[in-house]
DNA sequence: ACTATATATGAACAAATGCTCATATGAAAG
DNA sequence: CTTTCATATGAGCATTTGTTCATATATAGT
């Protein structure tokens, strides 16, 4: 659509028409691709796959996610709202103890996509 | 190990010590983990997405990619390189041109778990 | 009301990131 | 050997990101 296409050609494409089409077929809308690389975000930073992995095995308070990680309550309080806010994880407020546990259920099923091919 | 946990830990932990053990299990190598974040940092960019959708349909030289995309051939190869130095794209040379292709099959599916999520 | 405890949040700052621009490299043709 | 075309790459820059520090909010106990 935009005319701010200022790509230098090389003198003439070397995928076939018939490729072209089929490209434009199969790329996903722009703002699916936006959100994907939203939720690939999320997952690049190791803070914060270490809190999945936490909550794999259990829901947990702030402080015990903290204390298990070796970092400040104020750094992980952070990062879990921006889990919280990609719908990543949920909370349940208990007196003045928060306990987080994870949101959706396809969470382990990326990371372990990941790991297959970091272990490889 | 480490003696820099500075922590504000509560009063006590709401974690049963079954789940901490449980957890000192489950959490993989340090090293597993910052390569894990390396993995899906490189996914957390929609160009580097919409090239690897380029590629899923057929190996592509750099100028038609940067064509297909709208983008300049610097800000392509620039990604290119960080999508070869992640093993996720190889490249074939012929003549003055290189064709990029994927070299990794979990590229699809981690790509594919993603939407599942994105898209629900 | 006052205090203590658990969590949330805003500002600040250093580090990382993605693009642009200019230029270098590599290969084919003249 | 020089030119041309496709690609690679380094420097620079604006933006984003993750943490720290200080402080605010929320809840429970006294």
């Amino acid at each position: 659509m935009g005319e701010q296409n200022t790509a230098p050609a090389c003198e003439f494409m070397h995928v076939h028409q018939e490729i072209v089409e089929k490209v434009n077929q199969a790329m996903p809308q722009e703002e699916q691709l936006f959100d994907l690389a939203e939720l690939f975000k999320i997952f690049g930073d190791s803070t914060r796959i270490r809190i999945l992995y936490l909550l794999f095995e259990a829901e947990m308070c702030v402080c015990d996610i903290a204390q298990l990680l070796g970092m400040t309550q104020s750094a992980i309080s952070h990062q879990l709202q921006v889990l919280k806010k990609s719908k990543l994880v949920k909370y349940r407020r208990e007196g003045k103890t928060v306990f987080y546990s994870l949101a959706d259920s396809h969470v382990r099923a990326i990371l372990d996509q990941g790991m297959e091919h970091v272990c490889e």
